[in-house]
RNA sequence: GGCGACGUGGUGAAGUGGCUUAACACGGAGGUCUGCAAAACCUCUAUUCAGCGGUUCGAAUCCGCUCGUCGCCUCCA
């Protein structure tokens, strides 16, 4: 059974081959480094994730091309009113960004190209593009793609070009367009804007022609999956098959993925209206960054989702149940014989699990797969059924599906000195009976973040993600 | 105005023609275990899938209409 995607250009849902076998090319839509992103861009992101996850432990090689967008005119704006350089605060704000995905588990895409750092490819671009007929300059040292040259235009957005609702709130004509529908491939040069001196004459980049160049240049003219949120399917995506293929001729992607919208309060969640939560403020909330992790995660990519408290505190319940399995299971002895179902019901679990994400990416079906192997096993634990070895090889199992999770507790972490002595000193206390102590010392410790139970096993203790 | 998605319990959500009088998670009620607590486990928590009509031996699942919500057509993940 092989994976299968549904497609956003044909609406189809057909199994992924890529064009190069066994090799996935991937390409995300990645961050706007003029400022902190919120969790609606966080939910794009995650969802790229988790397909690149899948389709490694599929055992497919991938290759994960995120774009950082570092020049357009917001960047500038910032850069300007803080009077620094685009290139600062672009810095600025990828370490900010950097950040933000580490805390939430996001793969490290293999490359992070930089508009900035694409300026000859983006050139030869739009070189290629004028000598085909596709692109015009205006008086002002711009260059503009010609949309009346690309009759596929409007395809994936299912749009009829002729019925855009030109002249509302389109981009004025202050480039002196031939046809106001018509897109910036590059900005001719202004006083006090970043400019670079090139083929084209003195300019900068337009917004979709950066994409195009890096996954190129990255990917080659044709690969295999292109992500981003819904938001992007118009204008930018268009643009971007209608520059590419207008450019080399070929296929540009073979199948879109888009993911929808965050909702915060009902209304989408995003920049310009004000409308978000950034991901940072809630990391220095306190908000515990897997409950955050799974509360992204756990929708279907193409389904709206709205951001909550309440669903952020139900996702955090969801991680501290799977927490306290896996302290079950590590804590977990017992010298009986193997319990000869634990290979079925793991298989079963396992197919089940790889079925639902088989399905475009189903996880609330693999979660539950999950979620009924927790159960099941948690039965076996309390009727002390299964071995010591049993319970290792459990373990060793639902850590493999979390590679494609990324929601478990990371094993071997650094105990703080000072929480193990505690731990000790409980430990002491208890074999002592000396329950008021040992009561004391559960307290404290669960202060310092550290949740306690006492088991058949001896006492156990987790970090106390939900209480953050 | 054009185009599209969606509407399942207290909440999120899977299921898209019979396996489902509806998975899983959260929440709630009761119980078992336990020094206590917590965790875990057990039982219960939608005879019903926005409403109405139709197709079918059979529908949450297909068709039509109505109502409602959200999105795209503009910067946006």
């Amino acid at each position: 059974m092989a994976v299968r995607l549904q497609d956003t250009l044909t609406g189809e849902t057909r199994p992924l081959e890529p064009l190069e076998p066994g090799h996935v090319r991937i390409y995300s839509c990645g961050p706007t480094v003029y400022g902190p992103a919120h969790v609606g861009n966080f939910r794009s992101f995650l969802f790229a994730d988790l397909l690149v996850r899948y389709l490694r432990y599929r055992g497919l090689r991938v290759t994960w091309v995120m774009n950082v967008t570092d020049i357009d005119d917001k960047i500038i704006k910032r850069a300007q009113e803080a009077d620094e350089t685009i290139e600062a605060l672009g810095n600025r704000w990828i370490e900010r960004f950097l950040a933000d995905a580490a805390a939430l588990r996001l793969t490290t895409p293999d490359v992070l190209p930089r508009a900035t750092r694409h300026i000859d490819e983006i050139v030869g671009l739009i070189e290629r593009l004028e000598a085909g007929g596709h692109a015009y300059r205006t008086p002002d040292g711009s260059v503009f793609f010609r949309i009346s040259s690309w009759p596929a235009y409007g395809r994936l957005a299912r749009l009829d070009p002729t019925q855009l609702r030109v002249g509302e709130r389109v981009e004025s004509d202050e480039y002196g367009k031939d046809d106001v529908r018509d897109f910036a491939l590059w900005k001719g040069a202004k006083p006090g804007e970043p400019s670079w001196d090139t083929a084209l004459g003195r300019g900068r980049p337009g917004w979709h022609i950066e994409c195009s160049a890096m996954s190129m240049r990255h990917l080659g003219p044709s690969f295999d999956i292109h992500t981003g949120g819904v938001d992007l399917v118009f204008p930018h995506h268009e643009d971007e098959i209608a520059q590419s293929e207008a450019a080399t001729g070929a296929p540009f992607v073979r199948t879109w993925l888009h993911c929808a919208h965050l909702r915060l309060g009902g209304e989408k969640m995003a920049k310009s209206t004000g409308n978000i939560a950034r991901v940072v403020d809630l990391l220095e909330a306190g908000v515990s960054p897997r409950a955050l992790r799974y509360a992204l995660l756990a929708v279907h990519y193409r389904q709206g989702l709205d951001y909550t408290e309440t669903a952020l505190a139900a996702a955090g319940a969801a991680i501290d149940r799977l927490d306290a399995f896996v302290a079950a299971l590590d804590l977990y002895r017992q010298d009986v014989a193997d319990d000869p179902e634990v290979a079925t019901v793991l298989r079963a679990s396992r197919n089940a699990f790889e079925a639902a994400l088989d399905d475009d990416l189903n996880i609330s079906a693999a979660l539950a797969s999950v979620f009924e192997l927790v159960r099941d096993v948690n039965r076996r634990i309390d009727a002390r059924s299964i071995s010591t070895a049993d319970a290792r090889s459990i373990l060793a199992a639902v850590r493999d599906l979390d590679r494609v999770l990324g929601l478990l507790p990371d094993g071997g972490v650094d105990l703080d000195p000072r929480v193990a002595v505690l731990l000790d000193d409980r430990a002491a206390a208890r074999a002592a009976r000396d329950w008021s102590r040992s009561d004391a010392l559960r307290d404290e410790l669960l202060g310092l973040g550290v949740a306690v139970e006492d088991t058949r096993d001896g006492q156990r203790w987790r970090r106390a993600e939900s209480q953050a």
